[in-house]
DNA sequence: TAGCCGCGGATTGCATCCAATCACAAGGTT
DNA sequence: AACCTTGTGATTGGATGCAATCCGCGGCTA
């Protein structure tokens, strides 16, 4: 429906660009340059820069031009600091309405996520796991505010997955594993503990490796 | 500096306008007539939307048209259920950066409050109050998040207003009373266990008049 | 009478052209 | 030599015209 709209689509494909890492932060956007990869105008290249500033992936800065977003530690431990308070009250509102058919999926997610050793396919994977928690919660608006938390991390989450061995990521499986678990016996209050540990102690680790940053 | 661009002259005009009453939610707002209000073309209005877009304060159907955003009841409950978590989050990490100067004029406020009868001078100094003991944060991050917290819930928190007697008012000055008292002594885990409550008691009063909304 | 189809007016979306602004480099001044 | 100034090229911002889309109304049919 609206992503006949050029300008949705373009702002829909760029997005996928640049989660994908195809841009890194700090780069450059030339209005032009998107236009002709799209085959469209300037207009509704703006305006899906536009889209893209508010899902906080580009920042615009008048007269001079786009930008991908870039952030410093201290941002991110911000960021951070404003996931562990905003998801697990998503969690609580999701869990409720969680179906088996969603548990049985996220059994799925997990199994694979334990099995791959690409970088990539864990920061889907695990996006996808978390994401999946969240969709009980029929949300105009704390969905679209936590997808972009996501998104304004997601170039530091696939840096700092980088440095770690795969011993690294062993506390994260046994939080996912414990999260599940509370899930599935619909325990709201362990699952948010739960979840706000996950979330503090990657804040911790995150800032382990200030070198991440600019 | 960026004020002298059009589109953010028109977006930042027209806020001040949405939250002072002038369009009511659900408002249909076309793009000439706010064009030629501003006696501009109809490119700069349309990114001005999608500034507001991005601030919750406008609805973008494509093709359609823009309307003033609409919250139901439960929309505004999950708004004020993130306050609740949010808020106290960017007051913990303002606290420690607030001066002598913020406290007086946190003091000045709180009197004028106290003091006024009139709905709109409420709404004002209320959000005054709050978004200042908010100011220590300098934080690129949280403060646009809170601030679009407050945009969207603006409209409700008036008609809200209106319905309450002069007594109805009581509870919020003695919750600002202990908030700016924890605030003066410096203690984080007080004001913020506050601020909580505060939030939440408005919650649940707002739920109690569900006739506000659509 | 209720429901469906199609047409016309109103409104948004996009392309193109022109104006305004900024970044950068070269030259001059102290 | 460092700093300020000025001019030029590149890039963004805004105006206008046209195409695409949607909404509502009237007429047709069952």
């Amino acid at each position: 429906m609206s992503d006949l709209v050029t300008s949705h689509r373009i702002a829909a494909q760029l997005k996928k660009q640049i989660l994908k890492g195809k841009y890194p932060p700090g780069t450059r956007i030339r209005q032009e340059d998107i236009a002709d990869e799209f085959k469209a105008s300037r207009s509704p290249v703006r305006e899906a820069l536009r889209i893209l500033e508010a899902d906080g992936l580009v920042t615009l800065i008048a007269n001079t031009g786009a930008w991908i977003s870039e952030l410093s530690l201290s941002d991110c431990e911000e960021l951070y600091q404003i996931r562990e308070r905003v998801e697990p009250l998503m969690l609580k509102l999701s869990l409720p309405n969680l179906t088996d058919e969603h548990i049985s999926m996220l059994i799925t997610i997990k199994k694979q996520l334990e099995k791959t050793n690409s970088i990539e396919d864990f920061l889907e994977l695990d996006r996808e796991f978390h994401l999946l928690t969240y969709e009980g919660a029929s949300t105009m608006l704390l969905g679209p505010m936590v997808e972009r938390l996501w998104n304004t991390t997601q170039h530091y989450r696939r840096a700092y997955s980088r440095m770690l061995e795969t011993e690294g990521f062993k506390p994260a499986h046994l939080e996912h594993e414990l999260l599940l678990n509370a899930i599935t016996r619909k325990d709201i209050e362990d699952a948010e503990r739960i979840l706000y540990g996950h979330i503090r102690r990657t804040r911790l680790e995150l800032e382990k490796h200030p070198e991440v940053f600019i």
